[in-house]
DNA sequence: GGCCTGGAGGTATACGTATGCATGTTAGAC
DNA sequence: GTCTAACATGCATACGTATACCTCCAGGCC
């Protein structure tokens, strides 16, 4: 039914092999025959199969994504620039959407039908890295990681940009101080907590229980947090989120239930998504080149693939800055410090 | 190096073809065969090759999207729910982004390598559909078409969507309408915009050249545009956008403006995306059920699939319904009407 | 003018799976 | 006790491409 590279040759005259060559550049077919050939392929339509190439060369040009949730808007940031620098590689992307490492079916990445793997949301201690070392896939980490070590990432240097963010608040005055972390399974959840909390504990400030939160990176764990926050008897003047989508839901909880931001309450993000800067939030919070990052992990798996897979894991760690708005001020004089 | 099937045949004791018939669930194959050939294959660790599958079944299980932005933030929205729906047939997603769908690379979605394509993305005319009809590649439309009866389609009813609109605003008594309208080349642009001022005409009025924006349904689409509403001698009570995100980038510069929504100035989005439930925007707006759209998308691809490729086109409309919240009030006295 | 070199393309085959067909074995029927 | 049918499995092959290897031919060199 289709159309098979003989049925080219038969047009054009030549055999099987030659058109495979003609079409893969092959120096020794003569220009006069390629061009037969090419002219056969445009009068066909012939489009090379996919499956009887990945067969014989044992190489998908396909890329797995793993990430957990695409409607969270942070990782579309990620995955549309890791989309591109794929593509100038010559890959594609497969996209697998489970909500945690342990439920993707490792089946699809270890049959050959994808050459190396994205993980975006792999938990600490995940297995699935662990499997895809065992099998021989490469893969590499995007933004979170599952250990050190482990494999190659591509990273943001979460603990110096919890330090900053708790520099930021100490800097400006704030002594009553709150976080709404990301889970303690994830890498950037816990290197974000650490920092923050050493930098604060520099600075003689301790975190209680009461004002320590913890949740998946999402918007409603900043809403739920920070409506609990305000319900205390003595709410914190300042909150620190484990990344912007969180402090856009804390945001919101503080814009529901009356409380000026930065007046009385500042607030500070983490990643710099574009939806930081719109108008209605401005929100203050701890950057980095979310593209940049993207590509490094592009450019990392590429190479483990085409490399020797014994080198050693390689770790590309990028440097946070705080990005100052208009969600931060010193604290209200108001509240008792 | 990999493991095949002749690997486990060898172990098992029975020939190649049995490993694929046990594996396969084929009735013919004893139950004690069985046995020793999955026990075979959990020894090896034995995954089936899916490029000689593909191969030899002329099948990939794969579903091409073909979406121009990820990062927007409508998308992610159908694409997750698309993602879980394809899955529960067996299918896994490919993703292809491109800025049109005239600079997809066809031969990636006709060499066999998916089964089937979404489009996100048309534009009216694109001649991508044509081409995949003409190379008999399933495909189906999902929430923009490019037009009538090209090929399947899961949509709402735009053209409704923009009277409800327009009627809310009417019965509202505002009478100085504007409306920031997505690009005349799409279909939700396009009928969107016809229902708007069609229903407003109904009601005696007009829409003004000054009053009648267009642009790509994004953020700075609505930012723009409003901005240049607000300065006009005398702006408009009410303004219709494209879509919600066109919607949150007019709130935006509204915000940034100092005008406040609803007192002095109502907004009506569309597709009631999560975003628009936030407290910050509380916006008013056409919804409809994109999991629901997503999901007969899937339906209706796998349908084909499985069919006839001779059957006429089908079209599953979704109707729309006004959302009320908080960006719709009654034109301000202050403002003359 | 014989020999060698290198260019150009053909021949044969492999990749890993699925499946039509042939084969062998066993049990049941008469 | 032979014949047959049904069942379980093996054999052969096809899917479409890429590539190692071989062949053929022309031209240059001595």
């Amino acid at each position: 039914m289709a159309i098979t590279s003989r049925d080219v040759a038969r047009l054009a005259g030549v055999s099987q092999p030659t058109v495979s060559r003609a079409l893969r550049g092959d120096p020794r077919v003569a220009a006069e025959t390629r061009a037969r050939v090419e002219s056969a392929v445009a009068a066909l339509g012939y489009v090379p199969s996919e499956a009887g190439r990945n067969l014989v060369t044992r190489t998908a040009k396909r890329i797995g994504i793993v990430v957990s949730d695409l409607t969270n808007p942070f990782y579309p940031h990620l995955i549309g620039p890791l989309h591109d620098a794929l593509e100038d590689h010559g890959y594609r992307m497969m996209v697998f959407t489970e909500p945690s490492d342990s439920q993707v079916s490792v089946g699809q990445l270890v049959d050959g039908s994808v050459d190396g793997v994205v993980l975006l949301t792999s938990d600490v201690g995940s297995a699935l890295p662990a499997e895809l070392s065992r099998r021989r896939v490469p893969f590499v980490f995007l933004n979170r990681e599952s250990g050190p070590g482990v494999g190659d990432a591509a990273v943001v240097d979460n603990d110096l940009g919890g330090r900053l963010a708790a520099k930021h608040f100490t800097g400006l005055g704030h002594r009553r101080i709150a976080g709404i972390f990301g889970p303690q399974t994830t890498s950037t959840g816990r290197d974000r907590e650490m920092g923050f909390r050493l930098a604060l504990a520099d600075a003689g400030i301790g975190l209680s229980p009461e004002l320590t939160h913890r949740g998946s990176f999402e918007f409603d764990t900043g809403h739920r947090a920070m409506r609990e926050l305000l319900a205390l008897p003595s709410p914190p003047t300042a909150v620190f989120c484990g990344n912007d989508v969180v402090a856009i839901g804390a945001l919101n909880a503080a814009s529901a239930a009356g409380v000026r931001v930065p007046d009385v309450l500042s607030l500070i993000g983490f990643d710099d998504i574009p939806m930081a800067s719109w108008e209605v939030f401005q929100l203050t919070t701890i950057g980095h080149d979310l593209n940049l990052m993207a590509r490094s992990a592009a450019e990392l798996l590429v190479e483990r693939i085409k490399g020797s897979s014994t080198e050693p894991p390689r770790r590309i760690m990028s440097r946070p800055h705080v990005v100052e708005r208009s969600t931060t001020a010193p604290p209200s004089p108001r509240q008792p410090s």
